[in-house]
DNA sequence: ATCAAAATTCTTGCATACAATAATGTTGAC
DNA sequence: GTCAACATTATTGTATGCAAGAATTTTGAT
């Protein structure tokens, strides 16, 4: 996997766009001011603009006409859609990989697997974070269907803030941790159906996890509503 | 519902062109000339560069760093792959429509199958084809996730030249007609199971359907591989 | 003081200009 | 004739300029 030099200012700004309001640097409504933003970056307007296009069509910001662009949280409401949607992908990437994995997938799971429990050990929330990324994946990879493992990628970035937030909540990563562990087996035994229900109760936001999602959600957005920058 | 007029041309030439690679007025791995198409829409390069950022976020062109532009049709390899997660958004839409859907719901759909039924007694192919379309999205507004509603959406609409072509195959729309029906009434009785059956059934691509959609696909990008515009 | 209309300022959308890189063509050595 | 080095042309990426629309402020009537 050859990194391509890439020098585009339009492509560096959009990335860095995207993690500043991945990151929650913006507040809900706020709008991108293209001569601050192209002061604070050192280009002009031509590369920013494109790069607004281009996180338009990832639902980041909304493009209205005449009036700006405009950094776009999605409600409780949305993120709760997204989660279900997020896991019935997820049980479907493991349905798939139960029967389709192949020995390198299996690896690459197992050692996303003992980074999560090492980082659970240390108690390292930042480094759990990427593990389980990493764990989950591996999982969309070994599905086999790489369209379906792109839009489970995508997904689960857009769902960054949100779970990133579930991970504080006490215990979670104790529970978490065991449910890998019992993934990881389903998928192992080619158990389709049990690697689906597993998923779908890990992902899914319902009792308690809609309780700590909603709490979650009130802690990113509530701070930053007026504007910033 | 409100229509925003939106007088921008980035906004019409990123609809136009999506319009033209989707019919297939490109080929495959062309490269979109910046000066000829800026001519051709009497615009100037910037709104066309704002709209392929915004393509290639649809994945319908690539955008290569000091290379150009160029359109990018699937493989078959890939527009199997992406068959295979519609027909489980479809089924996962199904299922949330035979839990929650509501009377308008339930008389969208009718009206939907009816012109379906109309377009098939008249063997008015482009008249099913729409009328099948709404028959869908009936389906994935009756899910009552409006955020897995826009990803079907989304995807169905990045499948449709291929979708189309199946539809010519003998006899399919009469089959397809009868599944419809199948599937209304599954969604009708809240068997959910029954309606995630049939309409796995009705989208995925197995068996005959995938040699219908292996041929459908050579005559669609086959023709084009060369360069036009 | 309140509000509407006009004037002003600000911002977006787009065209144009120009620099940097890639593609193409040409020349010359062997 | 082939191929490499150089020159030329074409094309992309970005900055800048300008016009049209939106937001804001000012003005004036009541």
């Amino acid at each position: 996997m050859q990194e391509i030099p890439d020098h585009r200012r339009t492509d560096r700004i959009r990335e860095a766009l995207e993690e500043m309001i991945v990151e929650g640097r913006f507040a809900d409504g706020e709008r991108l001011d293209e001569v601050s933003l192209s002061k604070h970056f050192g280009v002009s307007r031509t590369p920013l603009r494109e790069a607004f296009q281009a996180l338009a069509g990832s639902g980041l910001v909304e493009l209205r006409a005449r009036r700006g662009t405009f950094v776009r949280f999605p409600s409780l409401e949305d993120v709760v859609e997204m989660f279900d949607v997020m896991a019935e992908i997820e049980a479907l990437c493991g349905r798939y990989a139960a029967r389709r994995m192949g020995p390198s997938d299996r690896i690459a799971m197992q050692v996303a697997l003992r980074d999560c429990e090492k980082a659970a050990a240390e108690n390292d929330i930042e480094a759990y974070y990427r593990a389980n990324h990493e764990f989950h994946a591996a999982i969309y990879r070994a599905s086999g269907n790489r369209f379906l493992a792109g839009e489970a990628e995508r997904l689960h970035r857009r769902l960054k803030p949100f779970r990133r937030l579930q991970l504080r909540v006490r215990g979670r990563i104790q529970a978490s941790l065991a449910e890998h562990g019992r993934i990881f087996d389903a998928i192992v035994a080619g158990d389709d159906a049990a690697v689906s229900a597993e998923l779908r109760r890990h992902i899914a936001v319902q009792g308690d996890g809609f309780a700590d999602l909603a709490a979650g959600y009130r802690a990113t957005t509530g701070g930053k509503r007026t504007g910033a920058m």
